[in-house]
DNA sequence: GAACGTCAACACGACACGTGCCGTTTCCTA
DNA sequence: TAGGAAACGGCACGTGTCGTGTTGACGTTC
């Protein structure tokens, strides 16, 4: 009969030392050969403490993520909206290459196999991203420079799509002046008045 | 020394029963609990002898799929673009759902952390079909209902990017009707002059 | 009919999983 | 300040899968 770990005891140096030796691991060897022992070997910590706060490797993975991909969560607003999703999507771009040793890349693959993992992913990574996409594009609307009408998930589908879709099959991804191609193409059309 | 198999002298019936086995245990538990061990118990087949045709499970899985799955190599033609590209999409919606089981899904999401099976499920898979769909569109070209100018490159990215965008992510799949309105979006973003 | 290669079956060591137990440390509470 | 509960590191265990090795039966070929 497993009481539920009390949060307030809990030692942050140990769960420092576990997400910092997840992230040194999947850069040395890749998400898919890091293993929950080696994390614990690292971290100096004992495999029943990572099992007391995480439910799998992909659960520490996702928090590793959340904390450092801060980045993504955050949208440019320079009043330039091509110019800021450029540099946005450029950032999700890093974000997933090399795939081979890319947290967010093994994460999504494993959450492919993983309902529970998948179901934390888009609602605690996901979800809020997506969020404040829409926000900045909303800022873009209420500026004049995107129209009011605009189907903010089809944009999302149009701008993110192309990216997930030449990562996952590995087509290889674009290069800045051919993101700015698919920049263009995705604005014009959820929105014919674009002049870009 | 293990010298190459001779594939004269393969056994047709254990190959049948091996991949049969994999679909059948695919769909029964789910991609990522089937095992090379169980595959081969219920082919009534030897380890060995999968080993020995294929360097691993994805590899079998790709085999399967690129012998099931050639409804969406081949891209219908009515003369009807849009509806054209409603049929092959939903295919392939249908492919990629329920992920759990789909051997597709299944074989995405370890090619991502096996780089020699992503240059297979690439090459062998994706770029047929990519091909395929090139074949498609040019005749559309010809046929005048689209302009001879759109970059095919880019109409694949937004048309095949949502789906797998959404897939990835765990967005939920789009319905006919969105279906609909997303190829209207790519279609327009490509080619302005498409009225539909 | 002899030689060769594939086949199913079984055994094997290696490794990671997830759990249980122990003695220690830490921190809250009385 | 002393006591105790709970998390901690360390270790061992049983389980399952991996990929390989070995054996003898079978079929094909020359």
């Amino acid at each position: 009969m497993p009481n539920p770990p009390n949060p307030a005891r809990r030692s942050q140096s140990s769960r420092r030392a576990i997400l910092a030796a997840a992230a040194e691991l999947c850069s040395e060897l890749g998400y898919g050969q890091v293993t929950i022992e080696a994390i614990a070997a690292r971290a100096g910590a004992s495999k029943k403490t990572i099992y007391r706060w995480w439910p799998s490797k992909g659960a520490v993975m996702l928090e590793l993520i959340d904390e450092t991909a801060t980045i993504t969560a955050a949208h440019p607003d320079t009043g330039d909206l091509a110019a800021d999703l450029r540099t946005q999507l450029s950032a999700v771009i890093d974000l997933l290459t090399p795939a081979h040793t890319s947290p967010v890349a093994g994460l999504i693959a494993e959450a492919l196999n993983d309902p529970d993992l998948a179901r934390d992913l888009r609602d605690r990574l996901i979800k809020p991203r997506i969020a404040r996409f829409k926000e900045r594009m909303r800022r873009a609307q209420d500026a004049g420079q995107l129209s009011p009408e605009v189907d903010l998930d089809v944009a999302l589908d149009l701008l993110y799509g192309p990216l997930y879709h030449r990562f996952v099959l590995h087509l290889g991804m674009p290069d800045a002046d051919h993101l700015d191609v698919l920049i263009a193409h995705a604005l014009r059309a959820v929105d014919p008045s674009t002049n870009t």
